[in-house]
DNA sequence: GCCTCTTTGTGAAAACGTGCACGAGCGCCG
DNA sequence: CGGCGCTCGTGCACGTTTTCACAAAGAGGC
């Protein structure tokens, strides 16, 4: 019976929760949970259940209707699904503060993503042992990235550098980049990036907070100090 | 002429992206540009043009037909629209290592998110400095948020106290909440929550890395080893 | 002042994601 | 062994986001 699930394309927006049921099944499981419905992963996953079931619907059927999910055949779908029977040693660009921060973050490793490597360009920093693993300088990337079947960067660099990391990235066979750097980069065809920005986020909340602000005034006399003129710069 | 442009609500991807394209104008600015057309925003950005103008055209008709944008102008209008013409001090709750990260993280402050305070509960922890702000106690929150008028929390405690967190974030007058906890919290309806979880971001790529050892070898013999039988468990 | 060149602003269409509603199938009880 | 109750899987309608395509309009040359 279902042969071919992993054939057909699970849409980004399933795949980008799929780790969310990952981690609650998992949690339930060691609770002791065996079953669980569409309902209740919903529940704890705030979403919509129906949502739920057109999500896992992409994995096959594999639930028993009247009854719900088994959740620990579940719990191997997903993480079939998501590539997670394996690790994946990912390499680190940039040891400063936040490429410190990630490879001490001990969630990286328990979680089937050890840190195969840390390189810098800071000859202070090379040869210095950030969480077990050796810094190393940025020439021997393509280097460690062969010899550990690398597949993942992470980018810690400062911005102004972060293009070139990348561009070392994939040269050295990296296919995978998680950014962190707050940049947007460009790489070739076929290459996957993920970005995290502090600050976007947080410019996000304050839109938000803006606008709560806003609409508590009385709408129309809304006070807008200052407007420059367009076309006023130097 | 234009003047309720930020009445009507600006849909969500375009307030995702608006902080984008306002980093890489000011960038630009500092630069020297003073116009821009959509056409270089997009490439900068690594996005469609006619994205880039619909995007802008929600704070209102600010280009020129035939020359492009004013930037410094189009840069006041986006701070002025996402709320980034005010400081937003923020509070974090946890001082443990990645609360400790955050408040050292200087771009906090630059952007204009200074850190308002931070709150523990252990006892080891409160009264020690972390980026010139006292570590407090978890009690004095409420205190904290008034005192400072802040509106914005940061969770950056272990997962399983970050819902504890979000209540007391909530509870002291907290509106948006971002979330570094690999947990869905659960919020009353009108404070926003916005999620960073480095797990989920590398399983994502997980998932595209997979897609790509499975698309490489021969489609039809696929070897899945061991797969459990569903119902399996003790 | 008019013509041409460029680039915006925006309808309309296409693509994508979400949520409802309900038929289908399974387990359990009598 | 039939009926009942529960929950899955999914067709369909709706809302949102992206993309296309083009009229509208400013700038600059002549």
């Amino acid at each position: 019976m279902a042969g071919q699930r992993s054939r057909r394309r699970i849409p980004e927006a399933t795949v980008a929760r799929l780790p969310i049921y990952l981690r609650l099944l998992t949690e339930q499981f060691d609770e002791g949970a065996n079953n669980m419905s569409s309902e209740e992963l919903a529940e704890l996953a705030g979403v919509n259940a129906a949502k739920v079931r057109k999500d896992l619907s992409y994995l096959g059927s594999y639930g028993t209707r009247g009854v719900g999910y088994d959740v620990e055949f579940l719990v191997y779908q997903i993480r079939r699904e998501l590539g997670l029977t394996q690790d994946w040693p990912v390499i680190i660009v940039g040891a400063g503060n936040l490429g410190q921060a990630l490879a001490g973050y001990g969630g990286f490793n328990e979680r089937g993503f050890p840190v195969g490597g840390i390189v810098d360009v800071d000859e202070d920093k090379i040869g210095t042992v950030v969480a077990g693993v050796r810094v190393r300088h940025l020439s021997e990337l393509a280097q460690v990235v062969h010899s550990r079947k690398i597949s993942i960067g992470v980018i810690a660099t400062p911005a102004a550098t972060s293009q070139e990391a990348a561009d070392d990235l994939v040269a050295a066979g990296v296919t995978s980049i998680l950014n962190f750097a707050p940049t947007v980069i460009s790489v070739p065809h076929g290459i996957s990036v993920r970005k995290v920005d502090l600050a976007v986020e947080l410019q996000i909340l304050s839109y938000h907070e803006q606008r709560r602000a806003n609409a508590a005034m009385q709408p129309g006399l809304r006070a807008v100090p200052g407007e420059p003129q367009r076309g006023a710069s130097a």
